[in-house]
DNA sequence: CTTTTGTATTCTGTATGCAGCATTTTTTGT
DNA sequence: ACAAAAAATGCTGCATACAGAATACAAAAG
């Protein structure tokens, strides 16, 4: 059963007033999911009848929640055709992590000014659960504590708009990386350049951090470029 | 008469078979305007069948242009209440005006590397109009031809999210700029940033570009600090 | 006079119906 | 048998209709 119905109960048993959580959020993440995790891949045409009735909602909140991952730019709305999974080409992933790059750095140098001594504990805890992981070899809880790793350094810059486009250019990216699994000792690698970013971090030391964030995306991009 | 339908006509007298342009795109661009001339106030609830009727359209393709401006940032959706105009704190505009330094840091550096010469013609023949147009004290035609030097400038560096995310943050600042109208003399002084910015350009001197582009902006923000 | 509660209105959230465009299949003419 | 035209099918785009939630207002109780 795929039913979005399902998601909207409330998990906790609470009995007071109903506050459904809106529909519209549920079906935005639930379609974003679907494409991320390429259960639509791209080219597909978003079926509104079809896709409603899989999701057992009428067409109208699916247009809308269409209509804003159009705007989030994983779909593509073409006239009298409706909404199409975007497919992103080599040269568009690389030009997303050149700015995402970018971005990382300046989140760097932000967060080495302006986290709290807190803050970058608890990065530092994500961090040794990581390496846990990774010495399990459990690839997807690697991947999940990768990422917030990630987002805590960029939130720890304290700017609404770079966590904004940040946490969007992550998206679009997901499923990408979503695919590109890297063999062991590029795996190794890239554990390596965690080591170096935390410890940087703890030291707040703004350059080493950038630098090793902006090269850390770089040799991502060697990793997988060749799956692409 | 405000009516969106007019807007659909097509401006030549052609015969041909009509293709009518899509209805959500004409009104994701009307709504966008309104918010940015401030028609409709930060904080405005966007009535859907008051505004509806003012623009001659249903509740249905208005519903859809309005998550998609939310996804865009320039309305948040609050459940059961609808879109509402997004306010901007002066610490928002700080943030965003960070990252847009960033990223126009990035495009003059990468512009420097791989515009053609054209291109670098046309930036200048932008740049020169907009100083006669400085001269003849026409500010609205000064500021378009800003916005458009800054957005070549991002164009020339050829990287299509780049160019997304630029002008993304282009129109949700768009409004503040409207507003903050700066004195002669700082008016001056972002001339005077022009005019280094293209000659840098012209010697596709990396350093000196992406330095002064990001002057310009953190200028920019002291010159419009205090209207917010 | 203030506070609370019940009711009415208004607006959002969702479903459904209808018209037009695109594409595919069928039919007709050579 | 092949090509071109015409019909039929399926889908999107927009409008309308209905249900539920929130707010505003009024009346009654303290």
């Amino acid at each position: 059963m795929d039913e979005i119905s399902s998601l909207e109960r409330r998990p906790d048993g609470s009995t007071g007033p109903i506050r459904r959580t809106a529909l519209h959020d549920t079906l935005v993440n639930h379609l974003r999911d679907m494409i991320i995790e390429g259960d639509l891949e791209p080219g597909t045409r978003l079926h509104e009848g079809q896709l409603g009735e899989q999701l057992g909602v009428s067409r109208t909140p699916l247009r809308e929640a269409i209509k804003y991952l159009a705007s989030e730019g994983l779909v593509e709305l073409v006239p009298s055709r409706g909404g199409v999974v975007k497919r992103f080409s080599p040269k568009d992933v690389h030009d997303m992590l050149t700015v995402l790059r970018t971005l990382e750095e300046l989140a760097g140098r932000l967060a080495c000014e302006l986290a709290s001594d807190a803050e970058i504990a608890e990065a530092r805890a994500l961090h040794d659960e990581m390496i846990v992981r990774y010495k399990a070899a459990d690839r997807l809880k690697y991947y999940k504590l990768n990422q917030a790793i990630h987002t805590a350094i960029v939130r720890m810059a304290q700017n609404s708009s770079l966590i904004d486009i940040h946490a969007m250019l992550q998206t679009r990216l997901k499923r990408i990386r979503f695919i590109g699994h890297e063999g062991p000792e590029k795996w190794a690698a890239s554990v390596g350049e965690h080591e170096e970013m935390i410890s940087a971090l703890e030291a707040r030391d703004k350059a080493r951090l950038s630098e090793v964030l902006g090269r850390h995306l770089f040799n991502a991009w060697d990793r997988v470029r060749d799956s692409i």
